[in-house]
DNA sequence: TATGATACCGAACAAGTTGTTCTATATAAG
DNA sequence: CTTATATAGAACAACTTGTTCGGTATCATA
């Protein structure tokens, strides 16, 4: 790509992800946006068609990042299933995000949740169907896609909850608690 | 309540509703509420300082109708804990659903949600908070916060994926799927 | 029925937003 | 050096928001 365009891309990305810590997404403007990431009007739009595919792209930028290291099987930074077990991969998801890499955290904490958690619900229902043999259906009459929103909805649901509560529990307690909650007793 | 007045709001929430039900809450003009609504310009924000302020009301309408029952401890319609297990409690939810009582089905399953099941599950939040005794926490570990919080997503993220795979289950089988990710095994 | 209060209409308005179009300039690639 | 392309920057129409105001209809009361 060109680098005129990456470095524009990079500025709007950066200027938004700013804002979207600051204010909800709906009362972000396109102008906001562009003066942040001082870039010339005409320019953003050639680059997005609207807001809302600047913020799809950005998730899939994000998620594609912290997501990706399971799609190429076992060679590569599959660190995420490194250990066969479902809570070890939920507590690196969730190290992951104590980390606040590529400020996922400021996104996932303030208003703008909507729109971006349900990017994040959708990436991490891929990840659970790809990987349901870690995840056996603890119930008989359960039909499986059920049981796979259950999964990815609980585990969203326990970072929003760590979050808008300050974050004071470690990874691995809250990795605890979310399988706690999933399969009944704490498994240590 | 002056007659015009009322009638003004219920024109206000009708139309408001009907576009609910076919597009997204943020793509809503206040032009195409007045104007379905039929009611002047002045008038629509001498009632509601914003659309936000809109939608607010018409949740805490909606869901007053629906929560009310469980408020006169067991003097009056609550016959949503007449019988005292919480699979009934979230059978007669789903049933209320199911009758589409207020139109909530229209606004629980087109992309309106996020704000909309905000105020949803705050309002279950606070239900399970008042019943507590009727949902024993499983686990010893997990906070009570966490617990509750768990309870009323699921409840959210069932009905939720219940609307959008087009209503196929009975509310008894639905019910015994949220019991059922929920404590375990199915309780039959 | 008469009267004062209040809700409504409707039109106009400023301010702000969106998405497009244009020319000129700067930067990349061959 | 030359050509293609990305950007700047300004102007633009169309739309949205929230307010204002004078006139009209409806209420509640005497």
């Amino acid at each position: 790509m060109d680098r005129r365009q990456k470095k524009t891309r990079v500025s709007i990305f950066t200027a938004f992800c700013e804002l979207l810590s600051k204010k909800h997404y709906n009362q972000i403007t396109v102008g906001e946006i562009i003066e942040r990431a001082d870039i010339g009007r005409a320019t953003f739009y050639a680059h997005f068609e609207t807001k809302d595919y600047l913020l799809k792209e950005l998730c899939e930028e994000l998620f594609c990042h912290i997501f990706d290291c399971t799609e190429q099987g076992n060679e590569k930074h599959n660190h995420i299933f490194s250990c066969n077990a479902p809570n070890s991969v939920f507590l690196h998801l969730i190290q992951h995000l104590q980390n606040n890499d590529n400020n996922i955290l400021a996104l996932l904490s303030c208003d703008n949740n909507d729109l971006f958690l349900g990017y994040f619900k959708s990436n991490l229902k891929e990840l659970i169907k790809r990987q349901l043999h870690l995840f056996p259906n603890k119930t008989t009459n359960v039909p499986i896609e059920f049981w796979i929103n259950h999964i990815s909805s609980t585990f969203v649901e326990t970072v929003k909850w760590w979050i808008d509560n300050g974050m004071k529990e470690t990874p691995y307690d809250l990795s605890n608690y979310f399988y706690a909650v999933l399969y009944g007793e704490d498994n240590e």
